[in-house]
DNA sequence: GTATGATTCAAACACTTGTTTGAAATGTGC
DNA sequence: GCACATTTCAAACAAGTGTTTGAATCATAC
């Protein structure tokens, strides 16, 4: 049956890769855990790379339309634009959702996207970077409404900052320090805690980038 | 020159390691990048992973003892305790500065850091968390001072959401967003942004612990 | 049934990996 | 000079890598 060991090659590779890696993990690991032959990765994806993609597009493209929905969501209530927070849930509760939900993966497809980053492979980073540069360009534009004193190249490498955080507590691969996986607090609950974290240090960042600083006093009160 | 060749070996594998990733970079082409011969790996480091283990050393030492150098500094004045902002200071502006340093080996070593924990090596893992969780340790003790409603759990994980937020401003390893690295900001001036960012999420997260809300009213005022 | 295409399979291919070996070279103390 | 330990070197080793091959099996249509 076709589609059932092209399937199976799927499931095994994202599991195996999410766990040890892209370049680390054999073909023939693969193989044994699809309970299919070696050569069926060549025959129905092309290459290990060509596997490697599929596995990664899957789960990429049910995230990103997760979030561009809710985007889509909040702008057509054309009346008030989106609040920070509102945009910032829309960002994140989709990840971490979905890292969370065994049914859908479980944080296996964050930890593979973690370590898809990490590795150098430079035609994987392309492929990431067209599946998900759209994504964050349009969120970028959304919340430079609600931060109006930060410029464009301020705002970006901000939204770096809560990137960097969302990878970390969806992947927790660190394990160097806290160990959330072991806790295993709802999904709901860690975004919310994000989303304040992020909120707060947006906005901050946002009041201390403007000329006049009238909520300097209301930054020193909370950060000081 | 036995010292000589042992140098040249650390520096050409921290280069190639934080590029490629430590299992994706063969021997020879660290010895070839060394001028060295291939067996003197093992004749100087024992195996990949002695040599990998010692070159992740060499820095991280560096960096912990900048850190807790600062750490002590700060509760030497033992009259008023530190703020926030002065300990994520210490905590994020080493980290930083180190990585753009280029005398100091550039960001490559924060990039291998990265790598390395995406890397699944049980023994490197080990080896990380026994050199680095006794200083994270050490600031979630003193933070905890600064933000008195949170409890260790709680303060535990937004201090991953710090750190994650950290290593994607070091490592930029992403490349799928912003470019930091083309710009050439210096790292004082994006440790700032951090702090504050990161002080005003943490203090936001402190202030929703409280069980009576006082500060809730600026925390709106700031996070929309 | 047979013919045709899709899929599976065991085997082999060419190549790279980290490590080991044993002899050469170099340095060191006397 | 000699003796001795340290360091370098070319070569080979065993194991593992992704990929290819060509025959065998299966499904489907006629």
């Amino acid at each position: 049956m076709a589609a059932n060991t092209r399937q199976k090659l799927l499931d095994a590779a994202e599991s195996l890769f999410s766990q040890q890696g892209i370049t680390t993990t054999p073909l023939r690991q693969i193989t044994e855990l699809a309970g299919a032959n070696l050569a069926a990765v060549n025959y129905h994806f092309g290459s290990k790379l060509g596997l490697a993609r599929e596995v990664l597009r899957r789960r990429l493209d049910e995230l990103n339309s997760e979030r561009l929905k809710r985007l889509d969501q909040l702008e057509a209530q054309d009346d008030k634009p989106a609040t920070l927070d509102q945009l910032l849930e829309a960002l994140i509760e989709p990840a971490l959702i979905m890292s969370r939900d065994d049914a859908l993966g479980g944080m296996r497809f964050v930890r593979l996207l973690a370590r898809a980053y990490a590795e150098n492979d430079r035609e994987l980073h392309r492929f990431l970077r067209e599946h998900y540069s759209h994504v964050m360009r349009r969120f970028a534009r959304a919340m430079s409404q609600a931060l109006p004193e930060m410029d464009a190249a301020n705002l970006r490498w901000h939204l770096d900052f809560v990137i960097g955080a969302l990878t970390y507590a969806m992947a927790d691969f660190t394990g160097h320090f806290s160990h959330m996986n072991q806790i295993h607090i709802d999904a709901k609950t860690i975004a919310q805690h994000l989303v304040r974290f992020a909120a707060a240090g947006l906005s901050a960042a946002d009041a201390a980038a403007a000329p006049s600083t009238p909520t300097g006093t209301a930054r020193t009160l909370l950060g000081g």
